[in-house]
DNA sequence: GACTGTATGTTAAAAACATCACAACTATCA
DNA sequence: TGATAGTTGTGATGTTTTTAACATACAGTC
């Protein structure tokens, strides 16, 4: 057996277990622990997994996401994680809540409340897996075409789909927050997809960083007035603080 | 800091993380080894995580699937295995495929050649998170209503999208196979979606361990004559495996 | 104040695992 | 055939993790 053919094998493996043993594969590909040990540090130095002491866990994040949503994934994290937990504090039993896709997005899918019912819409499959995994929740997927980069389903059934769907909460997340210019994302499709999930529902919230602020990107889907309630974190400029406080009916979130 | 918070963060973590290293652990929330073991042993008890040497791992398995879709999976598994991994072998460069939903989906999707292109649909969350993670892959999802038990995403504009693709080849599984009363499944739902994935491809290909024949479901979708290929395991009965090999243009295997 | 139970930290020995160097094997090519 | 490079197995040695026993701290109770 080559050592291709057993990295293969360690590969469907783990996919299947998500964890082993040194011992269990040593087992399996009935090979000495020595040779193993040498597959498993070249597959960790291409990211394909992680060894920990005894044994390898699988590493989905190598190959899952594209660069960019790793990226995303540590960039202002904390402040990411804070603004997660107010956006989710939010959250009333029975509400019916839209989650926009991304890396906040996909926070506050981790840090929904495990106990009170909800219902779920959304159409980036990383929220929706993790989604998936809550009890009490009802969840709906408007489906599509795979964008690898962003994780979004698109497609004009899955449009059709969200339009239709109702919630009293929608979270939305942005790449680009300007006073002036106003919100914007850096994808064509996802213009359609915010667009629509801003019209389906009562209240809206944009979830976005401070490092999101005095950014513009190209696909312009709304403007501030747009939203009912803003949470960023404390490391917006007071010009644009001042300008959305400015604003009426609006509440402003500035965790951190 | 008091227990609950810890277990509490440690949850949090490994939602992001998947798995973390006993150290790690200790680092992050300044407490000893032995909290943090006598932390993990009481989280394992509850099946919240799975200690192994050195760190623990996430069990999304504990609240993911439904109770059916966990007990599926270890059932019949090793000829399952093999079963899709005759499936993929049929799989060539630039094919166009349909995966069904279900534990032998789910095989499939995880067993997919790596090194030549192929676009998938799908209609199941599980088999979209697997096969979103490789590379060389297209990949549509079609959207819906999220059924627990399952892992289908179901809605009229999910069926939609799926009548309007295109496969050349769709792996369909099922729940129970008949020679006289044809090809069924458990769920309503279902049997559009299934009945659809049929319409849409160029060759239908039949993948069902032993243990679904002879068996009958309420919900017929199709019967042997509309599957071009059967894959099953050697454990079906002489009859059915003499049934179907007097039936013209049908191709059979029996792995195992 | 002494008692009790729970939660946490410390330590040391035992067990499990990792690493290293070297020998044995395999395939390839001249 | 023999040289070479690459791969794999073995056993001695070093390291980390586990386990268990004991020490400490703190809150509630008699």
């Amino acid at each position: 057996m080559t050592k291709t053919e057993r990295t293969e094998r360690i590969r469907d493996y783990l996919r299947i277990n998500t964890s082993a043993t040194i011992q269990e594969l040593a087992q399996m590909l009935d090979v000495s622990h020595m040779t193993i040990r040498r597959d498993i540090t070249s597959l960790s130095e291409k990211g394909v997994l992680r060894i920990i002491h005894g044994g390898v866990i699988f590493n989905d994040d190598g190959h899952t996401d594209g660069y960019r949503m790793s990226l995303a994934r540590t960039n202002m994290l904390d402040e990411k994680q804070q603004i997660a937990r107010k956006a989710v504090s939010l959250i009333e039993p029975n509400d019916s809540i839209i989650i926009d896709a991304g890396s906040t997005g996909e926070l506050i899918a981790t840090f929904l409340p495990q106990d009170i019912p909800i219902s779920v819409i959304c159409y980036a499959l990383n929220i929706a897996s993790i989604v998936a995994q809550r009890p009490n929740c009802t969840l709906v997927v408007t489906g599509g075409y795979y964008h690898e980069s962003s994780m979004v389903l698109e497609s004009p059934e899955g449009l059709e789909l969200l339009k239709q769907n109702r919630a009293n909460k929608a979270f939305i997340t942005a790449s680009g927050v300007s006073t002036s210019l106003g919100i914007t994302c850096s994808n064509f499709f996802e213009r359609a997809i915010k667009h629509a999930a801003l019209k389906s529902c009562r209240t809206s919230i944009l979830v976005a960083d401070s490092s999101k602020f005095d950014i513009i990107k190209p696909g312009h889907f709304a403007d501030i007035e747009d939203f009912d309630v803003i949470i960023t974190d404390t490391g917006i400029s007071e010009e644009c603080s001042a300008a959305i406080r400015a604003m009426e009916h609006k509440r402003l979130f500035t965790v951190g």
